[in-house]
DNA sequence: TTATCATGCAACCTTTTGGTTGCATATTTC
DNA sequence: GAAATATGCAACCAAAAGGTTGCATGATAA
């Protein structure tokens, strides 16, 4: 088991952090149906300013779970899976990691 | 699909909120090592005050990542797997999601 | 080229977070 | 019973988060 150093602990703090606000996570929800939005167009659904949506952009890009592309005046963003995909197996490996130390304790409870 | 609604977008916010914070994470490592900690023994770990890791139990709590047992005139906390994987699995849902549309944009666009 | 539309940046404000200290209370242990 | 331990609760505080308004700028359309 590698140590769990310091560095790589904050940045799965920031990446779970971004996940937790309810309007982020509807964002995620949004893009997740598989359309280019841009900032105005994704401030429309969600009863909030267009800045406030782009601070929220702007948190999720930093957590690389989204990326803008510019296409003109308009800032187009997209979904990216793959930080999703990392962020859901580290939840699978902690997970895991207890199951298995479940496993081992009951093993040594009914050793005869 | 099944309308985004705001209570249960708040709950999921709020389980990984829970999981946005670096001396939080590292609890359910300690955690996750399989022992039952007392709040003064998972302290001891984390260069913490004693109330500011009570604290940081009680919202794992809140979000049922953990469940504490008292014991005598301690309070022994253990990992809580099932949140985790939950969560796990709505993430993985949100990219499967992802996965899905490109694949459908993709065969879109090739369509002769 | 002028009016419009999408965006970026900054200042400001209020609420929440992360953390501390201090004190009260229940359990052990000697 | 008295001292030590483990915890809970409350007040307090600084910093960060979530949001808003206002203004400047760059790209489009008429």
């Amino acid at each position: 088991m590698s140590p769990p150093d310091t560095r790589q602990l904050n940045k799965d703090a920031r990446l779970f952090a971004a996940l937790g606000d309810a309007t982020r996570l509807s964002l995620l929800l949004q893009l997740g149906e598989g359309e280019l939005c841009s900032i105005t167009q994704l401030a429309r659904g969600h009863s909030q300013t267009r800045q406030a949506v782009r601070k929220h952009l702007q948190i999720l890009e930093q957590a690389q779970l989204v990326r803008g592309v510019k296409r003109g005046r308009e800032n187009l963003f997209r979904l990216e899976p793959q930080a999703l995909n990392q962020a859901a197996q580290k939840l699978a490996a902690i997970a895991e990691q207890w199951d298995q130390a479940l496993l081992r304790l009951k093993d040594f409870v009914e050793r005869p």
